[in-house]
Order: structure tokens, then sequence, then C-alpha cells
DNA sequence: AATATTTAGGACCATTTGGTCCAATAAGAA
DNA sequence: TTCTTATTGGACCAAATGGTCCTAAATATT
């Protein structure tokens, strides 16, 4: 029919979400974005109609690909209760990482906008659940291979495992001590017995 | 000398502090700012300076109100574990409140401001390590007293309490679900034996 | 070649932003 | 009473905000 797009939307998006998570919501201004995402406003306002839609699809966009990520994982054939700690583990190296203090996308939305933008905060939720149901699959897969007591309600440990991984990067996200980091990462895996 | 000052200026800070607690810094305007502080732009301006710089200030009030009341809590004869129970069961009430979602002040502030304001980072920062200290004196007591588990380094348990709380809190505000919340929490006192 | 549509760029918009400054007034201290 | 200072309110500011709209060029399909 017509000419094609010359650029990729995922990817403009995913540039958008780079700038969110740096910036957060409010202070992420239309020209930030239009930088980022390499895209004049009359394209961007075509595509995707204003900042604040944008702003929801780069939620849905993380989750996305952080279920894909986390699946990842989990898929692995090592223990699942490996797998867990190697999410703490990589948690303390980013934080630890030159750049790597912005945290958890979700957070930093739960944070900045959950009490007043009620359509981000739906969608924010909704990542969170898939977290801490990735995580209660891996529970009860380490159950079953012995590595997690099995008196413990899984749905339970699910939910304190996303609570803490939370907490840590929160906590790393202003001081990214590593030892401290490190500290808080192990004694939460105690818990897993 | 002369003609006194109005209004009080703690006070002001407090309301100043409220708004910033509810809508974050960048989303608070200096319209905000006056109506809830009840005042004319030029005694705002004379008092305080800036937008910015008020909100140092806050962040330095809620340190001192915190650890007053921290500290207050830390006094009363009970015994240590039974405070850091309470101060977690208080947390998860605060949350599953009507409005009661706004979080840890510093919590919010380190996520929305710590990685592009290094005053601001700075102050939250010393925030958190009275936190952690409150925490690290209780867990002391708690283990003198035999409530809590003597082979564990204090300091480490602090961090992970510190980080929990922080976790929950964060939780809490994307989804006040109190089952959820009391899990998290008692999960968490596990750890102290 | 004609048509359809995306592109970039910029003009343009009203509103809001944080902030300065001034004038009039009010009230305590000397 | 006089002096000093705080108060309010509003005029004023430049800059940035998110957003609309239009034009002209580019590029595909038919």
């Amino acid at each position: 029919m017509a000419r094609p797009r010359e650029f990729d939307t995922t990817e403009a998006l995913s540039q958008a979400m780079q700038v969110f998570w740096s910036k957060g919501f409010k202070a992420t201004s239309l020209n930030d974005l239009l930088d980022a995402m390499g895209l004049s406003k009359s394209s961007f306002y075509d595509t995707f109609g204003s900042k604040h839609e944008v702003f929801l699809e780069t939620i849905e966009y993380y989750k996305k690909t952080m279920t894909a990520q986390f699946s990842g994982v989990a898929g692995l054939n090592s223990p699942a209760r490996r797998l867990i700690e190697s999410l703490f583990d990589r948690a303390v190296s980013r934080l630890t990482e030159e750049g790597g203090q912005r945290g958890c996308y979700l957070n930093n939305c739960v944070v900045e906008v959950a009490l007043h933008d009620p359509q981000a905060a739906k969608l924010v939720n909704g990542g969170i659940s898939l977290m801490e149901d990735a995580f209660f699959a891996l529970v009860q897969r380490g159950q079953s291979e012995g590595d997690i007591a099995s008196d413990k309600d899984p749905r339970v440990l699910a939910r304190f495992l996303t609570s803490s991984l939370n907490g840590l990067l929160v906590l790393g996200k202003a001081n990214p001590d590593r030892e401290a980091l490190t500290d808080i990462s192990k004694t939460t895996l105690t818990v897993l017995g």
C-alpha cells in the first residue's frame, strides 16, 4: 500500500523503557523520549499516542521480557534451589557494577506511580504476580528435589522471596555495598532450609 | 526587634514532607507545596530557599522523627524480639489501612531520586543507616535476652531486617493484601531463630 | 505513473514550571 | 513613635512542559 515504518516499534519501546527506568516517569521529558527512541515528534504521537501510553506499554514490555528471562532460568536443568540462589547472586552483582543501581523497573514504578496512576498500578501488580509465580514454581521444584524444606508452604516462600529481592534491590540502590548485600542475600536464602 | 514569624517552621516542613511523601519530588509542584504548607510564595522562598532545599530538609526532618520513634520503641521494657515483631506488625497494619500505602519515605526517596540527586542520596543513606543501627541495637539486646539466636551476627541480622522491612513496604504499596504481607512478615522473623 | 502513507522537521499552542521582585501592610521591640 | 522585620499578594519572568498540526520529501504498492 504505502511506505512502511522505518523504525522497529519494539526497539523504540525498549529504549523508552530504558529512559523511564533511569529517570522515572515524571522526570522523563518528551525530548528525552524522542532522543532515546530516535523518533520525530510526529512519528512518536502517530505510533504511541502519548507519553503516558508509552509508559504503560513499557511496563507491559518489561513484563514480557522479564517473564521470558525468568522462564529461561527456570527451564535450566540445574537444581531449582541453585537457580534461586543465582537470581540473588546476580542481583548483588548487578547492583555492585558501575551503573547497575537502577533496581527493578516494576519496583521503581510501584514507588513512583502506584498511588496516583491506577492503570500503571494494575500492570505493575500483574508483573509482581508473575515474579511471585516464577518463584513459586521454583520453590515447588526445589522441594521435590529435596533442596528446599518441604514443610514450608511454597506460596509463602515465594512471597517472601519476592519481597526480599525487592528489598535487596532498594537497599542496593541506596548503597551498593557488596558485603552488606551479600549478607542480606545469604540470610534470605537460609529460610529455604 | 521586629515582627515575629507567624508560622511554625517545623510544622510547615512536616506538611511539605507529607506532600513529597504522597506525590514524590518531581510530581509535587510549587503550588502543591504552598497549599500544604499554608505559606505565601514570598515566605516560602524567604524561609526555605527553593523547592530542592525544602526537599532536603524534609529528609532530615524525617530522619529526626523516625529516629525519635525508633528509640522510643527501643526504650520500652518489652523484650527486644517482641519490639521487632511489633515493628513488622505495625507496618502490615499501616499498609492495610485505607491510605496507608505510602510506604517508607526514605524508600520512596531512594527509588525516585537516589540516582540523580547526590545530596538527597547522601541524606537518605544516613537515614537507612540509622534504621539499621536501631535494628542492630534491638538484635543485640534480643540476643542477650535469649530471644534471638546468639550464633548469628547481629550486624547481618540488622541488615537483613532493614532490607526485609523495605521489601515489605514496597510490596504492600503495590498490593496491600494482609494475608500475603503477614506471610512475609512471619517468614522474615523466623530468621531470628 | 498514480496513489497511499510514513517520514522528518518545525511552527505553533496553552499551560505549567520554578523562581524573582516589589509594594503594601502588619506587628513586635526600642 | 519609630524602626525593623514578616507578612501577603500579585505582577512578572524565561524556560520547559506535553501536545497538535502542517508541509514537504521519501518510499512503497498497484
